[in-house]
DNA sequence: AGCACGCCGACT
DNA sequence: GTCGGCGTGCTC
């Protein structure tokens, strides 16, 4: 015999592994989790060993030797492993692209996982004795980078270093030259935040129903799942706070999971001000070395808390304390591209496997969570509406009928706009459509400006000079003239936030306006500077699109203002009413936090909608029990399973084609097994054409997850088969969020 | 997904 | 005569 074969998970979109002979030079045995160098067809590629057998059902003459093990230590951990062969078997994905979701970029390319070194300095002995008052008086950066290094005693990198000035590295050119400084290279390491900060805060006392969730998690021995429901501003991150030092009291790790918007740069302070520990921080906005950076202290233990969105599910911990998911509704927690995964759902499964609590926040938890609730396998943990304020905030519902409108706003918005601004109130408008307009309009002809790839209208963009399509990012010059019958008389059609702003500047020139939507939120940092706008209070009116109903507390804001409550109203998608709950809730949240009671305004052409009402008049928990008798009815979920297959193409046909023949295979799979599982469609998409390309999908429905399963893994092996399929682009979405 | 092979249309 | 279009097949 050969030795023993590696069985190895390549980034494919084949749902199968491929077997290896070990590497000549392989010193010692080989392990799961590790990675390893393969050839594959032409090329080579890095795999990750997801078994070892010593034998293989692969012809001996097609067997190939692996290149090389690139692992001492396996990159991926038993608990990983375990994990990421779930998700790939339960949301029916390749698993070399599952495994290599998990790595960060640098290890899937190869890198050693210990690369990343930095350049630091610190003092010589010289330099511990320099004369400070001398030096610090003709070169003043270089007096305040020996002050640096007397407060710290430390070997400081850049992080810290260019604190002292923009020319920093100057500075510490002349103090090496100096011979006051030396230069020396470390392993990177992130590193705690520094101590003065954490002497500013001071943690309020917990309330009584804070302390009633806080002594229920801490108490938590092993796994254990816990909804914590409370509004923003209702102390969940103090509950978060408190559950997350005990954790490091008894050395353990905690990672938290939060929406990609919610990780701003207030909320990374708070937990580095508040905790004693190196937070380690993913997201988006990384680098490649600094992603490997925190993956690293995440899984050395050097940092106490990992913070980040949707993909850090998949961080190494080295000693697993807590799980924490805020915003547990999100939409972004679910991946909705390629490995469609959701990270509260990996979240709950990690927690088992783990051993270890998990815990859900929202305020306006999603359906799904709610009947795990109900059927008892979460516990409910609730905060009052609000930690110290008055009371609920007062609603109320403007019929934008028979009514006067001016840029969008009825006399009464416009009026109690007024009164809250003279009261020296915070105003917050939401409008969630950015652009100045939704549409252009030819007076002469009736055309409205559609996009050339897309089932959609064109947004009118003043400030850029474009329109703008929302949905393919296709830009456009303002046309001159209508494009169908050519007279020039063309009119911006409805609200954008964009018009709003400029609208609410004319009517009220001296006070602060700020805006803020992804068009105002573009550059790095820009978001933040924005927030800070409205809370040191320099702006009165804060508006914005659904980026504002994303965490961000504004303690100061009286008055919520909801420009247009319809457009969630009657939404294709079975999950609109709980969307459009969910952001009122959250948007209506931000009225009278601090100790003035608030007012909310919400205008619309439907005030007497059943959903309204119940919400507005009973809140969001009666709201979704009503909601979900009618899922119940239905057969959506949570009282179901979903699976959606999609496909697009170029050509209508070759779309549709495989959708057809998708559904043949899956009418013959349930004629084998006789499960109750429906099907339904092909369908067009929604907005069946985009960036140039149709899309189309079937969907499944079954009553258990199981039946489900039992379905999807015949079904997935003969839709690989399928001929229509090399002329598509399709993919799998169990337990989509979006159905189209 | 990549990448090669292979078999038919318009070009130096 | 060949450059190149994308249909088909394969990757241990």
């Amino acid at each position: 015999m050969t030795g023993p074969v590696l069985q190895v998970a390549v980034g494919t979109p084949l749902m199968r592994l491929f077997d290896y002979l070990s590497p000549d030079d392989a010193n010692g045995a080989a392990r799961r989790g590790q990675r390893v160098l393969v050839p594959f067809g032409k090329r080579r590629r890095v795999g990750i060993i997801c078994g070892v057998s010593e034998t293989s059902d692969v012809a001996p003459d097609k067997l190939r030797r692996a290149i090389s093990i690139l692992d001492a230590e396996p990159a991926l951990d038993a608990d990983l492993m375990a994990l990421l062969d779930w998700a790939s078997t339960y949301y029916h994905h390749p698993p070399g692209e599952v495994y290599a979701a998990a790595l960060p970029i640098a290890l899937r390319k190869g890198t050693a996982p210990r690369a990343g070194s930095e350049t630091c300095w610190r003092l010589t002995t010289d330099g511990e004795n320099a004369d400070r008052d001398a030096i610090a008086k003709r070169a003043k950066v270089q007096g305040r980078i020996l002050a640096l290094f007397d407060e710290t005693g430390d070997t400081l990198g850049k992080d810290r270093l260019s604190a002292a000035g923009a020319t920093w590295d100057r500075a510490i050119r002349a103090l090496v030259d100096k011979g006051l400084v030396e230069r020396i290279t470390r392993e990177a390491r992130i590193a705690r935040a520094a101590a003065v900060d954490r002497r500013r805060a001071t943690p309020p006392e917990p309330t009584p129903e804070q302390r009633v969730a806080i002594d229920a998690i801490r108490t938590a021995r092993g796994y254990n799942a816990f909804l914590l429901e409370g509004v923003t501003g209702s102390g969940k991150t103090e509950v978060y706070l408190r559950c997350i030092e005990r954790q490091l009291e008894n050395d353990r790790q905690t990672l938290v999971i939060v929406p990609e918007i919610g990780l701003t740069p207030q909320l990374v302070d708070r937990f580095e001000a508040r905790l004693d520990c190196a937070v380690a921080i993913l997201h988006s906005g990384l680098n490649d070395t600094e992603r490997l950076l925190a993956w690293r202290a995440a899984r050395d233990g050097d940092a106490g808390v990992v913070i980040g969105t949707r993909s850090a599910i998949f961080v190494p911990l080295a000693r697993p304390g807590l799980i924490v998911i805020d915003e547990e509704h999100d939409t972004s927690l679910k991946q909705q591209e390629g490995f469609r995964y959701s990270a509260r759902d990996l979240a709950v499964w990690r927690g088992r496997q783990l051993a270890v609590p998990v815990v859900l926040g929202s305020a306006t938890p999603s359906f799904e969570t709610l009947e795990n609730v109900a059927a008892g396998r979460y516990t409910h943990l609730s905060l009052p509406r609000r930690a110290g304020a008055a009371r609920q905030p007062d609603i109320r519902l403007i019929d934008l009928r028979h009514q006067p409108i001016r840029d969008g706003l009825t006399e009464p918005m416009r009026d109690a706009i007024a009164r809250h601004l003279d009261a020296n109130g915070q105003v917050m408008i939401y409008l969630n459509r950015r652009g100045f307009a939704p549409s252009l309009l030819c007076t002469s002809c009736g055309a409205l400006t559609e996009c050339r790839r897309c089932d959609a209208r064109m947004v009118l963009h003043r400030g850029r000079n474009k329109l703008i399509c929302h949905h393919c990012g296709a830009e456009r010059p303002l046309p001159d003239a209508c494009e169908a019958c050519g007279t020039a008389e063309l009119l911006p059609v409805g609200q954008g936030t964009e018009r709003l702003e400029s609208a609410l500047r004319d009517l009220y020139p001296d006070r602060g306006i700020v805006r803020i939507d992804r068009d105002t939120t573009r550059k790095r940092g820009e978001i933040g500077r924005k927030l800070e706008q409205v809370r040191s209070g320099e702006a009165r009116i804060v508006l914005g699109t659904q980026m504002l109903t994303k965490g961000h507390d504004f303690p100061d804001v009286t008055l919520v203002c909801i420009v247009d409550a319809d457009q969630g109203l009657f939404g294709t998608d079975f999950r609109a009413s709980e969307r459009l709950a969910q952001a009122f809730v959250q948007v209506a949240g931000r009225a009278g936090r601090a100790k003035r009671a608030g007012e909310v305004y919400i205008q619309t052409l439907f005030p007497d909608h059943p959903l309204l009402r119940t919400l507005i008049a009973d809140g969001y928990g009666p709201f979704a029990r009503a909601a979900m008798t009618e899922r119940r009815d239905a057969g959506w979920p949570p009282c179901a399973c979903l699976t959606l297959l999609r496909a697009e193409s170029p050509q209508r046909d070759a779309a549709f084609d495989f959708l057809r023949a998708a559904r043949a295979a899956a009418v013959d799979v349930l004629a084998a097994s006789g499960d109750d599982v429906t099907i339904l469609g092909p369908a067009p998409a929604p907005m069946e054409r985009r960036a140039g390309r149709f899309r189309g999908q079937l969907l499944i429905q079954a009553q258990q997850r199981g039946q489900m399963q039992r379905f999807l893994t015949p079904w997935r092996a003969r839709l690989d088969e399928l001929q229509q399929g090399r002329r598509a682009r399709w993919s799998i979405d169990v337990d989509p969020v979006e159905l189209f």
